[in-house]
RNA sequence: GGGCGUUUAGCUCAGCUGGUUCAGAGCAUCUGCCUUACAAGCAGAGGGUCGGCGGUUCGAAUCCGUCAACGCCCACCA
């Protein structure tokens, strides 16, 4: 077989990616074997991959694949969101385009486009996901609004109603006046913004001098809100106005002053105007002092009717107009330069709202008691462990949950109202007729009397059964599946929905199963371009993850985004480390190619290739062992690099050099045959991590049979291994690049063979075959006094030397010598005056003391060596 | 305003219970090489007073205090 001198990816991909999946080699089904399952964090249905994706689900894929070979029945289960403000606001758009309006439509003709654009674009995130090798099982694929998902979703609010838990009311919420729906609190982001405060005059009611109160504000377009202008009781410089009434600026309503301890005296000039409508605390001041309340603003942010001036306008737009008005009032007294905090909504990016209004809200004290412990005591591992004290105090702040939208695309939250008014809570139009007959002891009620919802749930009212309903565990609870497959064991999500997604998964495994929903969770960072920039579309700087994979291979990607990512740290990615990746892949290529293209005949092995054998096995084991202990740790990109160097550095650059026959002889079968094992089991390591090419080249190195795969190899615990004989070869390492060095600087051609001496007996005189080999040397000999003219070096306290006949220069030499020892001396000093103080030598513990003993010793014996050389040179 | 984290080579990061596996890795850089697997390569080399200051200790990148810079999370000061 002819193979090219670049692996080329492209050809081998997606024939392997195919063959996996005709072979069913992701499939799982519930077995005696120890389950290793996955859930995917489902991405928006109508989602397309981006660099975040690549990260997170390189790094589900490695993990999968490596508990596949670890003889685990490993299960990756993949599906999508159905996001539901995300998706709607697309469809809206979409719509638009056309001409359509939302509100042109009914409900049931706004779904229908909706699962048109659903069956369109859904799912081609997941194909995506292929070309990246995901090893998921796709017979597996469920969607957040499918059958069985859509009723476990039904199925627990009816049941946490049923507990109590779940309570409809009118409460002050985060409103996204875009996407004109509700929003939890955890759907608000908080951002400084460079804003004005403005002063603004209120009249005093009757007053004869004509006196008026200020009020400062950041939002003077809300005083016809307004109902009540508060102050502190204990603030000194406004008692004049207690008692009294004032007049609202342009609006002319007449409110009344209260008094609270709630307003901070020394905030602006202690005077507070109260909104209760559009401001959260004024809200609660509304309720203490029983004020008017009066919504200003209609749900998409303009004016309302009931302010009375500016009707239809735009929040933003009266802002600017009220100021000029106020101003040529002269109710207007200064603006400043002001920075303050304002919510935004997370998905549609405009301000928030606060607005009173009724929805459905989920009681949390419930949850967060039994979710907190599991983590915090350890029995659920955060990885890394710092974002425990994230979620702590998120739960030691609980605040109820606000689960209805006023959306259409999503689950319709299953309340009935009654024509007499009142509700039912039922899974189904028929049991809520049940319910309501019951209820009103009206046994002539039909099912169309009852008016169901409008509202639906909360996207992640859904995301948080993901790990049960996946299993079917709500709807059969018990069945072999789950039982099988739950608790999961890693998750792996961004530190971003901590809150939306993960602590809320840990409180229903703990409803629904009693258990945790998962053992591990691995937070990944944040992909930032290599300068730090977040990704984004508008900066430009995210990479199509698809034209990586065209241009450095999955594989090669895969690598990229693996060497700079440890868990929890953001990921500066560079298209660089891609290349390196690509490189690696070449390599491994090459390594093949040579291994491959070797003659073999029946002789017996030589020496020098025992020992690389030897040497070797030990090596792979001992890497195989710290790489069993990084992944048991989570610290993948460490277990890359170090199966990155073992393959490139220690069986490429050491062994391969070392085995391999002078050109054109045969390499003898002993040897070829353990290079085929060694070569073997370093795809097997590798292939976690790069599938494609390990893949690729494990069905060339022997005959396969059909449909086996590396894929499900087992890797296998590591063998105990010779250390010593570990250590022994790193001397020799050292003594073959002494070699080299000295022919580098000599000018001498790795041709032309030189000899050895070692001065006294070489502590790895075991292995001169190989140190021959590698340095192409006639002869290795002990000698007491080396030869004159040779150029020298040190590996511990043993001195090496060439023989090199009129080449040396003897000047260059002693200035090197003369360096080295300065250089001993002054360290054999730093020894000695450490073990020449007293203290050190009676506190300090026996092996430390001894240590430095030997310091000395070693140290003094490379000074007598050097000071031997040096008045050699001078004859 | 509260809490958490980070700061080690030009860049990205390891460095556990203080002590030759303590100053490391990869990449980048520099110098030689088109040596018959690989120039997407081979062989060598240089580079850091471990953010600042103080303390504990025989001994500190590591423990304590403090300051600084950066980052993240939470919080209703208009």
């Amino acid at each position: 077989m002819e193979l090219a001198s670049k692996y080329n990816p492209a050809d081998v991909e997606g024939k392997w990616y195919q063959y996996w999946m005709d072979n069913k080699l992701f499939s799982s089904k519930p077995d005696g074997r120890e389950p290793y399952t996955i859930v995917i964090p489902p991405p928006n249905v109508t989602g397309v991959l981006h660099m975040g994706h690549m990260l997170n689900n390189t790094i589900q894929d490695i993990l999968v694949r490596r508990a596949r070979m670890m003889g685990k029945n490993a299960c990756w289960v993949p599906g999508t969101d159905h996001a539901s403000i995300a998706t709607e606001a697309k469809v809206v758009n979409k719509l638009a385009q056309q001409g359509i309006k939302k509100t042109d439509l009914t409900r049931e003709e706004f779904l229908k486009h909706a699962w048109t654009w659903t069956e369109e674009h859904g799912g081609i995130i997941l194909k995506q996901l292929r070309r990246l090798g995901a090893s998921c099982d796709w017979d597996r694929t469920a969607f957040t609004m499918d059958e069985t998902r859509s009723k476990s979703v039904i199925r627990v609010f009816v049941d946490l109603y049923n507990k109590g838990l779940i309570y409809r009311g009118v409460r002050m919420v985060n409103w996204d006046p875009k996407a004109l729906t509700a929003l939890s609190d955890e759907e608000v982001i908080y951002k400084e913004e460079h804003s004005k405060l403005y002063y603004l005059r209120y009249k005093v009611e009757g007053d004869a001098e004509g006196r008026y109160a200020v009020v400062a504000t950041t939002r003077p377009e809300t005083i016809m809100g307004d109902t009540a202008m508060c102050i502190n009781p204990n603030d000194p410089k406004n008692q004049w106005l207690k008692g009294k009434k004032v007049i609202v600026p342009l609006v002319n309503r007449v409110i009344p002053v209260i008094e609270d301890d709630y307003v901070d005296i020394e905030f602006g000039t202690g005077c507070l105007k109260v909104t209760p409508a559009h401001d959260v605390n004024d809200y609660v001041l509304g309720e203490k002092h029983n004020l008017q309340s009066i919504d200003i603003f209609n749900d998409n942010g303009t004016i309302s009717e009931a302010a009375g001036l500016y009707v239809g306008m735009d929040r933003f737009a009266v802002r600017e107009q009220i100021e000029k008005d106020l101003d040529a009032a002269a109710l207007l007294e200064k603006v400043e330069a002001y920075t303050n905090k304002v919510g935004f909504s997370e998905r549609t990016n405009v301000p928030i709202e606060p607005k009173l209004s009724m929805q459905w809200f989920l009681k949390m004290q419930h949850f967060a008691d039994m979710a907190l412990p599991p983590v915090m005591n350890d029995d659920l591992k955060f990885y890394p462990p710092k974002y425990k004290n994230t979620y702590r105090n998120w739960l030691e702040n609980i605040k109820d949950w606000c689960i209805s939208r006023q959306l259409w695309w999503g689950h319709r939250i299953p309340a009935y109202y009654l024509p007499q008014g009142g509700f039912v809570v039922a899974e189904t139009p028929e049991q809520a007729l049940e319910l309501a007959k019951a209820k009103t002891d009206n046994q002539e009620l039909k099912v169309e009397d009852l008016r169901q919802e409008e509202d639906c749930l909360d996207t992640w009212f859904s995301s948080w059964l993901w790990p049960i309903s996946l299993f079917n565990g709500i709807l059969d609870p018990h069945n072999k599946e789950i039982d099988y497959y739950y608790p999961t064991s890693d998750l792996v999500t961004g530190p971003d929905i901590i809150f939306f997604w993960v602590a809320r998964m840990i409180m229903a495994g703990y409803e629904y199963m009693g258990d945790m929903p998962f053992k591990n969770v691995y937070f990944t960072g944040i992909v930032r371009d290599k300068i730090g920039r977040k990704m984004s579309k508008s900066l430009g700087n995210s990479p199509d993850p698809l034209e990586l994979i065209d241009k450095y291979g999955a594989d090669g990607v895969r690598m990229g985004m693996m060497l700079a990512a440890p868990a929890g740290n953001d990921i500066l990615f560079d298209e660089a480390l891609c290349e390196q990746g690509r490189n690696f892949n070449n390599k491994i290529w090459n390594a093949f190619r040579l291994v491959k293209g070797w003659q073999v005949a029946e002789m017996e092995q030589p020496e020098y290739a025992r020992l690389a054998t030897d040497w070797f096995e030990a090596m792979l084991a001992q890497t195989a062992e710290e790489v069993n202990d990084l992944f048991g740790k989570y610290r993948l990109s460490e277990a890359l690099m170090m199966v990155y160097k073992l393959f490139w550095d220690e069986f490429s650059s050491w062994y391969l050099e070392m085995v391999k026959p002078a050109y054109g002889q045969p390499i003898d079968r002993t040897t070829f045959n353990k290079t085929l094992g060694f070569f073997e089991t370093l795809l097997k390591l590798l292939h976690p991590f790069m599938p494609f090419i390990t893949e690729e080249l494990w069905q060339h190195i022997y005959d396969r049979k059909p449909g086996e795969s590396i894929m499900t190899q087992t890797l296998g615990t590591a063998p105990a291994y010779n250390k010593t004989l570990i250590d022994s070869f790193e001397k020799v390492k050292e003594v073959i690049s002494g070699v080299r060095t000295i022919r580098l600087q000599k000018n001498i051609a790795q041709k032309e063979a030189l000899t050895l001496e070692s001065v006294g007996e070489s502590p790895v005189c075991a292995f001169n075959a190989v140190i021959a080999k590698l340095c192409n040397l006639s002869e290795i000999k002990t000698v007491e006094i080396k030869s004159e003219g040779a150029a020298a070096f040190m590996v511990g306290t043993t001195e090496y030397a060439v023989p090199l006949g009129n080449l040396i220069n003897v000047e260059e030499e002693l200035k090197k010598l003369e360096a080295d020892l300065k250089y001993q001396e002054g360290f054999l000093q730093s020894v000695l005056k450490k073990l020449g103080n007293e203290k050190f030598v009676s506190k300090a513990p026996a092996n430390v003391i001894e240590m430095e003993r030997k310091k000395q010793a070693d140290a003094e014996t490379k000074i007598a060596a050097l000071k031997e050389s040096i008045a050699a040179l001078k004859k």
